[in-house]
RNA sequence: GGGCAAAUUCCAGAGUGGCCAAAUGGGGCAGACUGUAAAUCUGCUGUCUUACGACUUCGGUGGUUCGAAUCCAUCUUUGCCCA
């Protein structure tokens, strides 16, 4: 029998711990978390990581095993992810996979390509670069280091044109060299389930959510991590608008109407990527029955 | 009761005679996306139009002017001050 990999997706508080957990206890399965802020401790409640009781109804991975300050990224999700899978298929038939980090998603599910990661050293040289001589700069050399990117790349945006510069310093080649984009085979066959609400009803979630997560404690969890608030793990939805609040520059009733709206806005940014996936198949999350009947797991028992 | 100030497009807030459908920010909508992606970035956002462009807006009404969001009169509302 093949290897299947059934990755849930959908935009966040659509309900996909729920279904996941669902699925891999029919499957007596384990789950692989994409979630690009789950993966670190500290963090579970602003991020609605799944709680104890959950945890241990199914085996999770990659749900809170760095630290805050840990470098990690979609490339070595989808190294650590693949390496897993291999493991996992050993003993199942069915691994689940879930999460709303897109990219994280399609790294495992297409691949990313082999681009070296840049050291520490190229990466402070070029950030210091950029607050000195700014973005315009920056991207007259990326024109000349590496011209076939620069004709198509987001030149406004820093991010992209740094990496791209650093790539080229570090590594005296072009970073359009590195950049094959071929889609990776996989050993294993890929189901993608999105949950899908009405937008209005997906609001309302959210908005149940932060409540939730304020009774959980989501200030004092902000209050730990205050230390690490530099870090990008924590330039977060739900955890930077806790951070002004705390240092008293908002009021707690204004940095959660601000969770709520970040929220609304990554959700909708979510359904952005996901519109382009002409490979998932969109459900109505409360119909649980429908996605195990597509999924062929009611009669499985 | 008297005095002063203010009313601008979804919100905040510029604009003080033509260069104004009206800066900027926020919000909203749409989009991009191969290296910390819950990040970062882009476009649109009065109406009609593919576009050129046309048309209706700046509290109400009436004026002045070739021309008004901008000036005058008056009314309404709001804030502040003196009673």
């Amino acid at each position: 029998m093949d290897k299947r990999l059934i990755t849930v997706i959908g935009p966040t508080a659509s309900g996909k711990t729920d279904l996941a957990i669902a699925i891999a206890k029919r499957c007596a399965t384990e789950i692989i978390s994409a979630d690009s802020r789950q993966i670190y401790k500290g963090m579970a409640i602003g991020t609605a990581a799944p709680d104890d009781r959950q945890l241990a109804e199914v085996r999770h991975h990659f749900i809170a095993v760095k630290e805050p300050g840990d470098y990690y990224s979609a490339a070595q999700f989808e190294s650590d992810a693949i390496a897993l899978l291999g493991d996992l298929f050993r003993s199942h038939d069915t691994v689940v996979m879930v999460g709303g980090s897109m990219m994280y998603v399609d790294a495992v599910c297409n691949g990313i390509d082999d681009i070296p990661t840049v050291d520490a050293e190229t990466r402070a040289f070029i950030l210091d670069k950029y607050a000195k001589e700014g973005l315009d700069r920056l991207a007259a050399e990326l024109k000349l280091l590496d011209p076939e990117y620069y004709a198509t790349a987001d030149i406004k945006n820093p991010k992209r044109v740094m990496h791209a510069l650093e790539i080229c310093y570090m590594t005296g080649q072009t970073y359009t060299s590195f950049r094959t984009r071929a889609r990776k085979q996989r050993d294993f066959d890929i189901v993608k389930v999105g949950l899908r609400r009405d937008r209005q009803e997906l609001y309302d979630r959210i908005n149940r959510r932060v409540d939730a997560m304020v009774a959980a404690g989501l200030v004092d969890e902000c209050r730990r991590l205050m230390p690490y608030r530099d870090t990008n793990s924590l330039n977060t939805v739900g955890y930077k608008e806790i951070f002004k609040y705390l240092d008293g520059e908002w009021t707690l009733d204004f940095a959660l109407d601000k969770i709520r709206q970040n929220t609304r806005i990554y959700s909708r940014k979510q359904m952005t990527w996901f519109k382009k996936d002409e490979s998932i198949k969109w459900f109505d999350p409360d119909k649980q029955s429908e996605i195990f009947d597509y999924l062929g797991l009611n009669d499985a028992h």
